[in-house]
DNA sequence: CATGAATGAGGCTTCATTCAT
DNA sequence: GATGAATGAAGCCTCATTCAT
């Protein structure tokens, strides 16, 4: 079973790591129009490298995507905060710091392409990550209990580009918005949400 | 001897027209990357005929982005709603929701490229539309004291976009998180901003 | 026979009048290259109208041209010297002037088109000028023997344009270069000149 | 470890050499307007192969003129020939003669284009294989001694491109020019010569 | 298996010329 | 007859992807 994957040789991972990590530098600086040809060059690897491992543009952003988003999960199990409204606001600013730094992952949130399938992955990920420390946070009556793991998320992507945007913006702008939003999550404001389904890809349930 | 810029040839001003409505169509659909060859062939024109009217892909955006921001401009001034909460609530679904529809709105609003001076103003008159909404709100004790003009327009059209990048999400999925920013800013929950200066370009003053 | 080409209504002669000279102007600035949208603009007309009077670019050259060098030839047999060989040095300063300081006048001479049979006009009424003056200096032995009309047109347009091809060349560096080509006419020095046909355009005869 | 700059693939070596050679091809019979794409399709490669290895049309034509060049100041250093006259006059008939054949070499050393400091090089080169050819023959009495290498090669390449010119003409009537410009170089006719500075770019001293 | 060369569609823009008003 | 709008081929260049070495 482990075999069907045999492997890779020592260098081939080598240079597998390279071009992710150089991926992850320039979608994360440059956003995913980032080309190829200068990721490969950042690796140290000949485009045709990068395309054995990932046979479109595409797949590397998923494969880098996926990357980011695990750390993030990770990041996001890690929060050690016994009261459960601020673990989530906890999480909610880890998430969106690492959106507000990384223009890739903004754009793959926010990208119109059809790429749905892979970038579900990472969103289903991430919101099982969220799920628990939201339903705590409801059920301790710090959260509205109308909002969703998904609203949390889209929200909180969107919200966190907004700095970088404007080029005299200060960096941690963000942040102000940040705190805006946590407060519109608050129980005590909770205005009737529209009844619209959440979008399945989303949502994920 | 008839107006200030003598109208132009009928059938001149129907291309014109026809040229803004592609863009428009386009812009919105596919946001600003939208070829401008593609624009002229749905407008059933040449090329040279758009080159003639827009020596740039810049100023065809610059034109329709205007032309839209105009129309939203107009119609929050038409807002006639006496209770200064609701007028505001009723200003603020109103830009979402173009937002929301129009791709090439989004980019604008969200482009890091340095075509600012040109788009500035757009969000300068947008800004200046909102103030006095906001203010009288702000005075009626119905909104949070600490948030802009700025701030508003900013996260309103980063929330906005939220529905149409999903491609099963419902297409007024951003009328929920609507309400969850309307909550945000309600002065019950007033969390203490940090004092992150805002942007010159976005506040205006 | 008069009647063959009846005389222009009067607006029609001024807007022919202001395209040549808008036209010349052009071409002595910018070269060949000059826009035709440019030069009409410049002549406070509609391209249409120009392309009435010229139904080709190349026709406009030819015109402006031919104008250029009538003048120039008018000019020439105006010189009022007794002396032959500073009759024809004169005559060689002038022809060089004119094209160092326009630019067009030296595109045509140098211009590889197929234009030919306009421009040949052109050159033949040069010749003609020239000719006599040549011819007298020869005569006189101011001259070598051995060169023609021609030659002399030829090696003149070639030389006078050769400062303004320099940025920081002083303008009137052709004027150094044309007392070489003038001494290298001088029968002193003549060496043996190859028996090439000379160019039936060129010389003409 | 091989060479400073590791050899090319041997197909991509074949390559190169087509494209150089069709460039070199097209400048020379068009000039350096002479399009990129049909440069491309002559040496049978697509466009991107050629902007491969030259970034910018710029870059090309500055690969295959100084190629040219250097090819034209290898030859003129190797004149053998012990009188200082006669070593002259066959490096100006070599130089004459390759602008007379190569309209691309005329353009560069002619154009009023400012890629000046690519280009500049490219005289510099040649005015310093020149030079001590001019300065021998001026110590040997054989050539006037009022003249730069700059205005030798600036008069030479303005005459070169007589002949091409006109259709009719013999190819080789650059030949008689070139005769009489040496004539006008001899110490015997030396009329005084305006004290015009030449210009910096050309005589380089 | 790595390399980087090759490909070519597609992007923005200019300009001589035609044609509806 | 004048106007200037319309046309579209052609120009330079980029970039995701394929393929020979």
């Amino acid at each position: 079973m482990a075999a069907t994957e045999r492997p890779l040789r020592a260098d081939a991972e080598r240079n597998l790591q390279r071009i992710v990590a150089a991926a992850t530098e320039a979608f994360g600086r440059d956003g995913l129009e980032a080309g190829v040809d200068a990721i490969a060059k950042e690796a140290g690897v000949g485009v045709g490298t990068l395309y054995r491992r990932f046979p479109t543009k595409g797949d590397l952003i998923a494969a880098v995507m996926q990357a980011r988003t695990s750390e993030t999960v990770r990041l996001v199990r890690a929060i050690d905060e016994p009261d459960p409204g601020r673990a989530l606001a906890a999480a909610a600013r880890l998430v969106a710091e690492r959106t507000a730094s990384d223009r890739g992952l903004f754009d793959t949130l926010v990208a119109e392409l059809p790429c749905a399938q892979t970038l579900d992955g990472m969103r289903s990920e991430l919101l099982a990550a969220l799920e628990p420390l939201l339903e705590a946070a409801q059920d301790a009556d710090a959260v509205r209990d109308d909002i969703t793991a998904g609203d949390l998320l889209a929200i909180l992507a969107s919200v966190a580009r907004i700095s970088p945007r404007f080029w005299d913006a200060p960096p941690d702008l963000w942040t102000r918005y940040l705190v805006l939003v946590l407060d519109g999550l608050s129980p005590r404001v909770a205005s009737p949400l529209p009844h619209v389904a959440p979008p399945r890809r989303l949502a994920g349930r």
